[in-house]
RNA sequence: GUCCCCAUCGUCUAGAGGCCUAGGACACCGCCCUUUCACGGCGGUAACGCGGGUUCGAAUCCCGCUGGGGACGCCA
């Protein structure tokens, strides 16, 4: 059977980041071995489960490229199919109907606790008979656990894991209210998906041992677990809302790629050698399992930033200038005009190689659209000399008449007045920079004239050394 | 409380007994490039948690401790 593997979150919220690296391993494993990715969304929990969550999870799959294959299944339709099985264990004697309320199950917990002792169900209704039931109560069914011995499993990430199954109690398989629960559901779903590999979240490693008994129960065979270690915080704590435990789509708002977030989050948990800047192409060749590492790993938002930057600078000019059009619109209140949409592409060279973030891109590429008189930020403002203004001023009526506007030509018209000035390129590049952008940061100045177009760039100039130039 | 997992620079990691005087990347600090800021280049600071074994030899294997995390629901 070909490799099958399915990423299945309870949309009770945002597709955050530790279910993105799930989903992204298992998409990678999956795609490595030419197996099958599959998208199950466990809605069993009624109440928590609302449509926004599965929507986000789904346009988060996709803001990540990460694609299904074959329709979504959502849990709560197989509800029949998963009270069958149980009737069927039932029949087979491999389950049992328990009696016990839960006030009497807390209070059970309550005293267990009060002792010191573990927490688990004590069998009451394991082998007590059913004519003592007590009336108008509906009965949970339990599994009938085994008792002695060890359940062991071969993790894919952590190796042999083994537990006596003393340690393990009868769980519940379906509720008082015929309702199937979790631990029942994914074993019946995984199973009738046929799922070869299961990847999650460490969280699960437990789980994992009460899952296989009941695919032991049910005679089925046992899929490969590989449960990933949890992400955490800076701190080595939980990682908070802070600290980047966010859904993907805030990444996106705060400007990060997708495929950078992918890169950063194939990173977090996975090695290959000394290789740090892998491609999606790459990584679906090296993808495998024994390069999962066994230890938990923190969030570093730096590091992400820095793999973020890259990838800007590495993509189309034409895809930044679309990404980040909303972005500038939303800061400057207006619509961006075609003009400035082709001058922020001309731009765009120098603009991406000092972003690394689309946030930073759009603040950057502001002085692209803005509209004369150019506001200046406070260090600019304090580098507005009268002799500055008189330099630039002077620099405007010499360039006026230039008829070659390329980069080339404009520098070297450039340099030639600073010369005649006396003056160090410095000395008139900083304060044409302020005049042509408002900011002393910016792209080279012989680019942002070039895009800026002839009229713009002088236009510029005369504004800021009109006044006191004349 | 019981059970389980984890442990190399600040962070992500390489390392599967001698290749380790512990490598790379991010971050940080210098220098170079330079019209600013980035990019890029060069260099630097910085780690095998502790204690016992095993072995000629341990970051690598075993045990204990410590520290972190997870699970113990008629939630998923």
């Amino acid at each position: 059977m070909s490799v099958t593997v399915r990423f299945a979150p309870s949309p009770t919220g945002f597709l955050h980041i530790g279910g993105a690296r799930t989903a992204l391993f298992n998409w990678l494993f999956a795609r490595h071995n030419k197996g099958i990715f599959r998208l199950r969304i466990e809605d069993t929990d009624r109440a928590r489960s609302t449509k926004e969550a599965i929507d986000a999870i789904i346009e988060g799959m996709r803001w990540l490229g990460l694609d299904w294959d074959g329709e979504i299944v959502m849990q709560s339709e197989r509800l029949p199919r998963h009270a069958a099985v149980v009737e069927e264990m039932l029949k087979a004697g491999t389950a049992y109907r328990c009696w016990c309320t839960p006030a009497e199950l807390e209070a059970m917990r309550e005293r267990q606790r009060a002792e010191g002792r573990p927490i688990r169900y004590e069998g009451i209704w394991r082998d007590r008979d059913p004519s003592e039931a007590p009336a108008g109560v509906s009965p949970a069914i339990r599994l009938r656990a085994p008792q002695t011995g060890d359940t062991v499993i071969e993790d894919g990430v952590q190796g042999e894991v083994k537990v006596s199954n003393e340690q393990l109690d009868d769980l519940i398989l379906l509720r008082g209210d015929g309702t199937p629960t979790y631990m029942l559901s994914v074993v019946v779903d995984d199973h009738d998906m046929d799922i070869t590999h299961v990847i999650r979240g460490d969280d699960h490693l437990t789980n994992a041992f009460r899952q296989t008994q009941i695919y032991r129960a049910m005679g089925w065979d046992v899929p490969k677990f590989s449960h990933l270690s949890l992400i955490h915080g800076p701190d080595g704590a939980k990682l908070s809302k802070r600290h980047g435990a966010l859904g993907v789509e805030a990444y996106d708002e705060m400007g990060y790629l997708p495929e950078a977030l992918r890169n950063y989050l194939l990173r977090l948990g996975w090695g290959h050698g000394d290789d740090e800047i892998i491609s999606t192409a790459q990584a679906i060749e090296w993808f495998d399992l024994p390069g999962i590492g066994r230890s938990p790993a923190r969030f570093d938002f730096a590091k992400l930033d820095n793999l973020n930057g890259h990838y800007i600078r590495e993509a189309d000019d034409a895809r930044l200038v679309t990404l980040v059009v909303p972005r500038l619109e939303a800061l400057i209140g207006r619509p961006v005009t075609p003009e400035q949409r082709a001058r922020l592409l001309a731009g765009m060279a120098g603009l991406k190689a000092r972003a690394k973030t689309l946030v930073e891109l759009a603040a950057n590429a502001r002085f692209y659209v803005a509209v004369r008189p150019l506001s200046l930020d406070e260090k600019a403002a304090a580098l507005v000399a009268p002799e500055a203004r008189r330099l630039i001023g002077g620099l405007a009526e010499v360039m006026a008449p230039l008829n070659d506007w390329s980069e080339a030509a404009i520098e070297a018209a450039v340099r030639a007045f600073a010369e005649k000035q006396g003056v160090k390129l410095g000395q008139i590049a900083q304060p044409l920079r302020v005049a042509l952008t408002g900011s002393t940061v910016s792209p080279g100045v012989f680019e942002v004239m070039r895009v800026l177009d002839r009229a713009e760039a002088l236009a510029r100039m005369q504004e800021f050394g009109g006044p006191s130039a004349a």
